[in-house]
RNA sequence: GGGGAGAUAGCGAAGUGGCCAAACGCGGCAGACUGUAAAUCUGUUCCUUCGGGUUCCAUGGUUCAAAUCCAUGUCUCCCCA
């Protein structure tokens, strides 16, 4: 027999926490029934959290439930204060249309938005921002406490550093509304979410019995489920590469560092990660982990690189690290800079700047006198050496940093 | 509105006239060891034409000399209303 959808999510640890344990393992194991999830577009590309809950998504989608995803682009435009220990910056109207634009494309990439049940893509500001504030005030602010709101969990960190703005307090509102108003209109029964967002979901669901409640009526409950925060072995927030953020955008973070940054995964997380965001059966999973951790990352990191880059992106990101790392240090799909043929007689520091190696002068020649940089396999060690023609094969040299930070030099 | 405390490097935090480019911890980077992992140990962490230059919220001032003293401003936190 086959396994019922929400053992397979239980097992593949998608489920920490739920509002109603027993109701919500009916749901997603019966019938279709809608779900959301919502995405604020605070920036231009998704991180690896939203991708992790877009693999949830997908799940559920798989097994016929249909999805909503929700662009909060009203949302976006007030900041959610939840776990943030500082008000962050306010988005202007202009990026954040940019970035929902970026987002959407992105979304469409992982979760099915045609063909057999489709997933509807909604932007909350068509229902938020033309309401006015005063029936927004007494619609939706006069079933929130703000005693409760206070207490709550996501808030705390904000109040220990010095305080919340009332712009801000909105937000939970806002989230609880757009739950409420998605219910009203595609029967939506269930919201997904990372476990940051428990403290919105429960205010939607919350808020959906309170309407129900003075309007006389009986409402079917609304549900909450969240999925597992990704925190590394460290403790540390996972989505990191060895040049900076870890988008999952192919412009942003280049196949080649996004295939190096799951390779360079810790041991221990690397079979939640098979888990997570391949479909390998989980025995197989614990199988590989045990025998062999090193394939095991080359899977782990092949098959999240196809996803989000596409098999020609992922062979080539593999055959590349393959080529850097296991002997010669070369490849032809390495990262690569142009340089022009003008500068060549260059001091090594400054060659080393140039091709933004290093940020500074006095962080290139720190380097070298640590023995950090190498040219074309052989460490440099001096910093008055100068690059010329000889150095180049054919027409172009290697840098390389440290253990894992490869640089082909072309000259043009 | 009243009273108090404070702003120092990516972060936390010492320094209260010269010995301060600024202790220490974290983080980052590099070296050794490894498996492109972790742990451990070592070095390093503003810029530089290697002469020096520019820094301790901002602007002025005092002084031979200011992160440190004074004035004004900006911002933050705490207590009271």
């Amino acid at each position: 027999m086959e396994k019922k959808l929400f053992d397979i999510l239980k097992e593949r640890g998608y489920i920490k926490d739920l509002t109603h344990e027993k109701e919500i393992i009916d749901l997603i194991n019966g019938e279709p029934m809608t779900f959301y999830l919502g995405i604020d577009p605070t920036a231009d590309s998704l991180h690896i959290g939203h991708f992790f809950a877009l693999t949830l998504f997908r799940w559920l989608q798989d097994f016929g439930h249909h999805g909503i995803i929700l662009i909060g682009g009203a949302t976006a435009l007030i900041g959610d204060p939840t776990g943030k220990s500082n008000m962050r910056k306010m988005l202007s109207k202009e990026e954040v249309a940019h970035n929902k634009k970026e987002v959407k494309e992105l979304v469409k990439r992982f979760v099915k938005t045609d063909g057999d049940n489709p997933a509807i893509i909604v932007d909350n500001a068509d229902w938020i921002c033309n309401k006015t504030y005063v029936d927004f005030m007494r619609d939706i602010g006069v079933h929130f406490n703000v005693n409760t709101m206070l207490a709550a969990d996501c808030y705390k960190k904000r109040l220990e550093n010095g305080g919340l703005t009332f712009l801000e307090m909105g937000y939970m509102l806002m989230q609880a509304f757009d739950f409420v108003h998605l219910n009203k209109e595609y029967g939506c029964r269930l919201q997904i979410g990372g476990s940051d967002q428990w403290g919105n979901i429960l205010a939607g669901a919350d808020l959906s019995r309170k309407i129900g409640y003075s309007e006389g009526k009986k409402i079917d409950p609304l549900f909450g489920l969240t999925c597992p925060l990704l925190i590394k072995a460290d403790g540390e927030k996972m989505g990191k590469t060895a040049t900076g953020t870890l988008w999952v955008s192919r412009d942003k973070t280049s196949a080649f560092d996004f295939y190096q940054a799951w390779i360079n995964s810790f041991d221990e997380d690397v079979e939640r990660s098979l888990s997570f965001f391949t479909r390998m059966e989980i025995s197989a999973i614990k199988e590989l982990c045990k025998k062999d951790i090193r394939q095991a990352k080359k899977i782990l990191a092949f098959e999240v690189t196809k996803l989000v880059h596409g098999e020609e992106e992922a062979l080539k990101a593999q055959k590349t690290a393959e080529e850097l790392f296991s002997n010669k240090g070369v490849s032809d799909n390495m990262p690569s800079i142009e340089l022009s043929k003008n500068i060549l007689n260059i001091n090594i520091v400054d060659l080393l700047v140039e091709s933004k190696i290093a940020s500074s002068k006095s962080e290139a020649k720190r380097l070298i006198d640590q023995n950090g940089i190498s040219i074309n396999q052989e460490k440099v060690k001096s910093s008055d050496q100068i690059i010329t023609e000889k150095n180049l094969s054919g027409n172009s040299l290697i840098i390389q940093k440290g253990k894992k930070v490869f640089l082909k030099v072309i000259f043009i």
